[in-house]
RNA sequence: GGUGGAGUCGCCUAGUGGCCGAGGGCGCACGCCUCGAAAGCGUGUGAUGGGGCAACCUAUCCGUGGGUUCAAAUCCCACCUCCACCGCCA
C-alpha cells in the first residue's frame, strides 16, 4: 500500500510512477478527492461524538426534568453520531479500497516501459560451445532417469513431474547449497507454511480475487503460496521490530504453487514452467534508507549462486511496467539455455520498499522511538528451474552431465551418468 | 469433531453499565541519593487517524465483527485464537 500522506505532499511523483508502469494516473486525483471528503466527514463525526460523550456524562449527574431533557437531546445526538460515523466509515472504506489497488511507486532509476523494455546490466560467463548436437533438459533428464514428466502427467496432470534418482539428488543438493550459502551470510533458515490466510496473501501484494495464478482452498479460505516470500513477509506482521536487529534476513525453503493460467502452449516441454516447484528464497527486513543497498546485496548473493553453478547468465533491470504490484525495482538474473538459444529467468530480486510493510503493519522504532514502516526485499537463491540450466550447460556428448564443482559435495557425484533402464513403462 | 476454560497497555494483573477519559505490579527511561553501583524514593512510559510550525488538542483501539443503550472492557449474538481433556488420525 502506498502512503497517503506522501501522496498528498507529492502527487506528481505518483502520477509519474503510474505512467512509467503504463497505468492510469487519474487514480491520483480520485484519491486526493476521496481523501479530502473522508477527512471532512471524520472531523464532523469527531465533534458530534465529543458532544455526545459530554452530554452522556451530564445525564448521569442530572435528575428530574433536567435529566429527561438531556436524555431527549442525547437520543437525538446518538442518531446523528451513528449517521456521521457511518458516512466516515464508508468513505474510509472506499478510500482504502482504492488505495489498495495502487501499485508501489517505482524507483526513479527503473527503466520505463513494458516487458521488453528491460535494460541489460551485465553478461557473465561463457556460453558453452558444443561439438555435438546438444540435447534439451527433458531429453537429458529422461536419459539420466532424473525427470519423469510422463508419470507426472499421469498422476497429477499437465505441468507436473517427478524428480527421481539423480534428479532428486540434484535438487536437494542445489537447494542445500543455497541454504548453506545463506546461513554463512547470516540468514536464518526457515521452512515455511505453504498455505496462508487471505490477509497474508493480500498483505504481500497479491490480489486474491483477481489473480489467476493462485491456487485456492475455498473450503478453508486458504491459499497456496507461489513463493515463500508470502509467509516470510507476513511472518512479522503486526509487529514492531527491534531496530538493532535490522536487517533481519531469512532464507525460506518451500514448495511453490502456480496455476499458470493463460500460459497455455508456453513452455509445455519439460520443467521450465510447472505448477509446483521448490525454491530457496531470501527475504530481508531493513530500514527504508538502506533498502537500495540491501537490494544490491541480494543481487550479489544471487550472482554468487549462479557463479557456483557455473552458468552463463545476464542481469537485467526490469522495466516499470513489468514490475509486480509490490515492487519498486526488480533485477532478474537469466541463465543461458542452449536448447532455446536464449536467456531464461533463474532469479528475481525485488525491492518492495515499505509497500508490503504498510499493508502487513511491520514496523521498527527509529532513533526517536517513533514506529516507522520497514522495507522488505526478496530474492531467489535457487529453484527447480535451475536444473534445466545445469543439465543443458554442463552436458557432454554421451548425455552425461558434469556437476559444477561447488555443487559436488551436496550432490555426491562429479558426473551424472545416463541411467541403466530402470522401472517399467 | 466434542466438552470446558481463557483472551485488558512490552509482560503479569484489577476491573459485572456512567467515579475506566482503564487502576496496580514488573520491565524500561530519566532524575534524586551514592566515590560508583545496588537498594530506596520521585517522575514518565502504547498504537492509529485527523488538526496545528510547535507545545498541544481531538477521535478511535480492552481478541475480531455485529447488536442493545443517552452511555459498553463490562450486557447479548456470531466468529477467531490459545490452553486442557476426550474421540479420530498421518
Amino acid at each position: 500500500m502506498i502512503d497517503l500522506r506522501t501522496l498528498r505532499e507529492n502527487p506528481d511523483r505518483f502520477r509519474a510512477s503510474q505512467r512509467a508502469r503504463g497505468e492510469d494516473d487519474s487514480v491520483v486525483d480520485a484519491l486526493l478527492t476521496l481523501d479530502e471528503r473522508r477527512r471532512s466527514a471524520l472531523s464532523g463525526f469527531e465533534s458530534l461524538r465529543s458532544e455526545q460523550k459530554s452530554i452522556g456524562k451530564s445525564v448521569s449527574r442530572a435528575s428530574g426534568d433536567e435529566r429527561d431533557a438531556l436524555l431527549a437531546r442525547a437520543k437525538d445526538l446518538a442518531a446523528q453520531v451513528k449517521a456521521a460515523e457511518a458516512e466516515a466509515d464508508a468513505l474510509g472504506g472506499d478510500l482504502d479500497e482504492l488505495l489498495m489497488s495502487v501499485p508501489n511507486v517505482v524507483e526513479e532509476d527503473a527503466p520505463p516501459g513494458g516487458e521488453d523494455d528491460y535494460v541489460v546490466l551485465e553478461e557473465i560467463g561463457e556460453k558453452p560451445v558444443f561439438d555435438f548436437e546438444p540435447r534439451d533438459h527433458l531429453e537429458l533428464g529422461e536419459l539420466l532417469g532424473a525427470i519423469d514428466v510422463e508419470r507426472g502427467a499421469k498422476v497429477s496432470g499437465a505441468r507436473f513431474y517427478f524428480l527421481r534418482g539423480v534428479g532428486a539428488r540434484l535438487q536437494l543438493g542445489l537447494l542445500n547449497m543455497a541454504m548453506q550459502q545463506a546461513i554463512e551470510a547470516g540468514f536464518t533458515p526457515m521452512i515455511t507454511p505453504v498455505l496462508v490466510k487471505p490477509e497474508s496473501m493480500q498483505g504481500t501484494g497479491f490480489h486474491i480475487a483477481h489473480d489467476k495464478e493462485i491456487y485456492r482452498l475455498p473450503e478453508d479460505d486458504l491459499y497456496l503460496v507461489g513463493t515463500s516470500e508470502v509467509p516470510l513477509a507476513a511472518y512479522h506482521s503486526d509487529e514492531i521490530l527491534d531496530s538493532d536487529a535490522l536487517p533481519i534476513r531469512y532464507a525460506g525453503w518451500s514448495s511453490c504453487f502456480r496455476r499458470e493460467a493463460g500460459s497455455y502452449g508456453k513452455d509445455t516441454r519439460g520443467i521450465i514452467r510447472v505448477h509446483q516447484f521448490d525454491k530457496v528464497e531470501m527475504f530481508s527486513y531493513c530500514r527504508p534508507e538502506e533498502a537500495q543497498e540491501e537490494h544490491r546485496r541480494l543481487l550479489a548473493w544471487e550472482k554468487e549462486m549462479l557463479d557456483k553453478a557455473e552458468l552463463p547468465y545476464r542481469v537485467i533491470d526490469t522495466a516499470a511496467g513489468d514490475l509486480g504490484t509490490s515492487a519498486a525495482r526488480k533485477f532478474d538474473c537469466e541463465a543461458w539455455i542452449p536448447s532455446q538459444g536464449r536467456y531464461r529467468e533463474l532469479t528475481s530480486t525485488s525491492n518492495c520498499t515499505d509497500f508490503q510493510a504498510r499493508r502487513l503493519r511491520v514496523r521498527y522504532r527509529d532513533a526517536d522511538g517513533r514506529p516507522q514502516n520497514v522495507a522488505t526485499l526478496n530474492g531467489t537463491l535457487a529453484t527447480t528451474r535451475w536444473i534445466v540450466a545445469i543439465l543443458e550447460n554442463h552436458q557432454q556428448a554421451d548425455g552425461s552431465v558434469v556437476v559444477p564443482k561447488a555443487l559436488r559435495p551436496y550432490v555426491g557425484l562429479d558426473v551424472i551418468e545416463p541411467a541403466k533402464k530402470t522401472g517399467s513403462r
